[in-house]
Order: structure tokens, then C-alpha cells, then sequence
RNA sequence: CGGAAUGUGGCUCAGCUUGGUAGAGCGCUUCGUUCGGGACGAAGAGGUCGCAGGUUCAAAUCCUGUCAUUCCGACCA
């Protein structure tokens, strides 16, 4: 019909134009404005919303393993961030620098922090005396800077929003082991919470955190095939302690250096969540991080009781996140905008519904109607979000699945590569060469070593050697 | 940072070639009728044409610079 062709029309379709349709949503659903600062964006009540519920979630869970939030401060003095070699070169191309106070030039210039390992170091070579202070286990919520070239809502701004976690170990093998635990407390989150499968693994040399002894990450797979890094945790065993001189006393009197972890996840998540479960019609959000679980649009809200019974309905699922949509928009408005907004439930409730005892619930991810008697609206209410967030995250298992591919030889890695969309599993040597030569060739980078192995061959892909390692491949954001 | 494109009321765009002082649709406001998939009528409000220079009697239009946005690459969460 032709009001099916309208909500088409609104966005750009995903098959045509995947990153436009991207843009399209970002701005129709009313998350994000632009500013007049390149890569700084406005995150608008319904963005912001998203990134309010993932912080409480992820914080839930810091906290259930120990962690303490702190917060230092923004700036970093340039001869702080050059005290670790590695790390100023990682980082030195893209931060921002403060040159004055007021009209007076600075005697030392500051770095608006990039991350904040060097102001964690600072402090913890203060924080930490003895064995009895460790572990330290710190996070703080903020914004950091880099001063990116190419800019995109959510995936790469020049200012974005993430935690940066930072903890201090006596031993190697308690850092180790929180940087694990960290990475598969992000990959439930995600997998839990914003119905997003991931791939959990460690990061190849190449790939990994500037500074960092070794870089776990999580991989999604977008929509489009394209793979996204969607949080990381590093173990920087004790190279940053011997760089800012980070030292304990232990129990037998003598001096030791801490060992350090730092793991962060930011607000690119919602980025994830969009190009995971968005559709034609917009934005998809999981029941668990929608900051409306449930719009309730009234028909004939002039009519005598309708309104009243909205909020009646409203009231009694006060336990979800429930609004009623009074506005005087037509209803198929509001089913639209709800649907771009992602909302997962409506109920539609109308003179003819209260005459009958019932309402309308629809699915945002189905489009699935159900007639629901009024007193069962709550039982069903409970019943449906839960399985909605289940639904979806199998369709995105589903999804990435079927575009998980393996590849035994060279010609059958491009040709997947070249053809198909999404993660090709392969066999890898361990050399950096060769690596690079994959990228140079093919455009695809290594995603990540996953810890479940396979082993689906015994040389590497390209050159033949004997393999070390089954890699995930994919092109990225 | 390289390549391409764009910038005109809140949004989408026309006007620019050939300079003469700004238009449409949507949205917004008020009133009325409507309401189960993007309603309708009537009357209104709203723009020094991204910004800064230059050329000219005169610039949205021509020239230079700059900023921002989008897409494609390189780099990154």
C-alpha cells in the first residue's frame, strides 16, 4: 500500500546504503545533533537516555567485582604523557593541546586526556605503598579527546563518552587475571544486555593497545558484514609502574612494581546497537537499554475515557519504562515515530478496545499484533520484552553466523573476502608481515585470536609457514 | 590527511550557468473538523542565502580563503 511505500521513503534503505541509512537513523531518531565543533556531537535526550542506561547497567556490574569510581582530571602535562614511549607515540598524533591560560602562554602545554593511564600512574605512585594497598581497583566515567580526522556520530567523534578502568596488582598473574575478567564482563554485558553476540579474543601485536603487554577485545558484527570493536581490556603487566616508578613494599620487606590492567568501553556501543539490530524502518532498540520499553497510543483520545484508560494501563505497568503518547499527531505518526525511535512495545488503546476489554500490543522487532484483554496487559507485557531481547539476540547470532566463513587457502580467503560480507575464520602464522600483507591485499585485518580455538588447519593462510593461531578476519569500522 | 560532493527559514530542496536584493513542500502557531499505519481546511509566524574578504553602481549568484556536514580511502574506541 501506498503508506507502506512512506515509511520506506523517510531513511535510506540499508541494502542501497548502508552507512547513509546509518546517518539517516542517527538523525531521524532523534539521538544525536551535529555542533558547529567537527566531530562534537549533541546527544539529545534520546541518545543520551541510552548511554544513561549502559552506564548504570556496566556500573552494576564494576561494582559487583570490586571496583570504586574516582575521577581525576582532563588535562595531562606533555611531559607526564612521554614518560612510556610507546604510549605517547600511540597516542601523540591525535590529542588536542591546551597552549594558554586566559592571554598568558602556559610553561608546559597540557594534553586534553586521550585516556588517562599517565594520571593513573601519577596517582598511583602516591596511592601505593604497600602490599596491603593492591589490588587498586579504580574506574572512572568521562569524556576524552582525540582529535580524529574523519568523524562519525557514535563510531568516531572527536569527544566521546566511556569508562576507563584502571587497576594495580602485586602479582602478574592477578593483572592477567583481571584484564580476563573484565573482557567477559563486557562480552555479557553486551551479549545480556544489549543482545549483541561477540567474539571474545586477544588482540595481535599489530593490533594491539599502545603501551599495552597484551589487548583483549570483543568483535561485533554489524549488519553490513563490517566487524566493530566494542570494548577492550589490556595487560600492561609492569611497564608502565617501571616507566613512572610505581612501587610496593612487599610482606618480605623488598621493593616490587605493580602490575597494571586498564579496560573501556565508550559510547560507539550505540553505534553497535544500531547497526546490529536497526531495520528499514529505523532504530531497533533491546527492551533492556530502551529508554521507553513500552508507548502507549491512545485512538480517539478525545473521546470520553480513553485517555484515562491510557493512563490507567500506564499505571499499572509502572514497573517498565512506560509513556503515553497524548500528543494530537495522527496514530500511524506516532506508529512511525515510535518505530524509528525503536520502541520495542506499543499498545493501541481505542474507544473500540475499551468497549471490547482489550488493547493492541505490537512488536517494534516483529511488527507481531496480539489483542490482549486489559487485565492481562501487564502479564503480557512481562512476558513479551523479555523474549523480544531474546528474539533479538538471536536473529544478530543468527546473522553473524551466517556470515562467519572459513577459509582453508589464499584464493578462498580473498574470495570471501572480495564477495561475501562479514568474519572469515583462518589459520595465521604470527608474523607481522604477513598480516600487513593480508591488509594490503585484501583490506581485511585481523579482528582478534578468539580464546576457543579451532583448529581448522595446521599453516598459515598466506605464506604457507606452520600457524600459531586461528584468527578472526573482517574489514572494520 | 588524500579524493568526491554539499552548505539558502526547524527539515528537504529550487533559484546560481546569463549578478538587480529570496521561493516551494514539509514542519511550526491559532481555530475548527479528524483519529485503528505518516489526516484535512482556513488564517499566520519564520531566512542579512555557513562565515570572512574581494570584484561590482549592485552578490544567494562571480573570485579567494576559511569552517562545518556527507560519502570513499589511510588512522583510530
Amino acid at each position: 500500500m501506498a503508506k507502506e511505500g512512506k515509511l520506506v521513503e523517510a531513511i535510506t534503505s540499508m541494502e542501497e546504503d548502508f552507512a547513509q541509512w546509518y546517518t539517516d537513523v542517527v538523525r531521524k531518531a532523534d539521538l544525536i545533533d551535529y555542533t558547529s565543533v567537527k566531530g562534537c556531537m549533541v546527544l539529545k535526550p534520546a541518545g543520551y537516555a541510552i548511554w544513561e542506561l549502559i552506564q548504570k547497567q556496566l556500573d552494576e556490574r564494576f561494582k559487583e567485582t570490586g571496583v570504586e569510581n574516582v575521577y581525576l582530571p582532563m588535562f595531562i602535562p606533555e611531559s607526564l604523557l612521554q614518560k612510556e614511549k610507546d604510549h605517547v607515540e600511540g597516542f601523540a598524533p591525535e590529542v588536542a593541546w591546551v597552549t594558554h591560560g586566559g592571554i598568558n602562554e602556559l610553561e608546559e602545554r597540557l594534553c586534553v586526556r586521550p585516556t588517562s593511564e599517565t594520571l593513573f600512574c601519577d596517582f598511583y605512585k602516591n596511592d601505593i605503598q604497600s602490599y596491603r594497598d593492591l589490588p587498586k581497583l579504580y574506574n572512572q566515567w568521562c569524556s576524552v579527546v582525540r582529535w580524529e580526522k574523519e568523524t562519525r556520530p557514535f563510531l568516531r567523534s572527536r569527544e566521546f563518552l566511556w569508562q576507563e578502568g584502571h587497576t594495580a596488582h602485586a602479582t602478574a598473574e592477578e593483572a592477567q587475571e583481571r584484564t580476563e575478567q573484565m573482557l567477559h564482563l563486557y562480552a555479557d554485558f553486551c551479549e545480556e544486555v544489549l543482545a549483541m553476540p561477540v567474539i571474545r579474543g586477544r588482540k595481535t601485536d599489530k593490533e594491539k593497545f599502545a603501551g599495552a603487554k597484551a589487548t583483549y577485545t570483543i568483535e561485533a558484527l554489524m549488519h553490513d558484514g563490517k566487524a566493530l570493536q566494542s570494548g577492550t581490556s589490556h595487560n600492561f603487566g609492569d611497564g608502565f609502574a617501571k616507566a613512572f616508578g610505581i612501587q610496593y613494599q612487599d610482606k618480605d620487606n623488598s621493593l616490587k612494581y605493580v602490575h597494571q590492567t586498564s579496560w573501556g568501553m565508550t559510547t560507539r556501543l550505540i553505534g553497535a546497537i544500531i547497526m546490529v539490530h536497526g531495520d528499514e524502518s529505523g532504530l531497533v532498540l533491546p527492551p533492556m537499554i530502551a529508554p521507553v520499553q513500552v508507548m502507549i497510543t491512545p485512538i480517539m483520545q478525545k473521546k470520553e475515557g480513553v485517555l484515562e484508560k491510557a493512563a490507567e494501563i500506564k499505571e499499572a505497568l509502572k514497573e517498565f519504562r512506560v509513556r503515553v503518547d497524548a500528543s494530537d499527531k495522527s496514530p500511524g505518526f506516532k506508529f512511525a515515530e515510535q518505530e524509528m525511535r525503536g520502541i520495542p512495545l506499543r499498545i493501541e488503546i481505542g474507544p473500540k478496545d475499551i468497549e471490547a476489554g482489550q488493547a493492541v500490543l505490537v512488536r517494534r522487532d516483529t511488527r507481531e499484533k496480539y489483542q490482549v484483554a486489559i487485565d492481562e496487559i501487564v502479564t503480557m507485557v512481562a512476558k513479551l520484552l523479555p523474549e523480544i531481547q531474546k528474539d533479538m539476540y538471536d536473529r544478530a547470532l543468527a546473522h553473524r553466523e551466517e556470515h562467519t566463513h572459513t577459509a582453508l587457502d589464499y584464493d578462498e580467503f580473498q574470495n570471501i573476502i572480495t564477495n561475501r560480507q562479514g568474519f572469515v575464520k583462518a589459520m595465521w602464522c604470527g608474523d607481522t608481515a604477513c598480516e600487513e600483507a593480508i591488509k594490503e591485499e585484501t583490506g581485511a585485518t585481523t579482528r582478534c585470536m578468539p580464546f576457543e580455538q579451532e583448529q581448522i588447519g595446521n599453516v598459515c593462510v598466506r605464506c604457507g609457514k606452520p600457524a600459531k593461531a586461528m584468527v578472526y578476519f573482517g574489514k572494520a569500522y
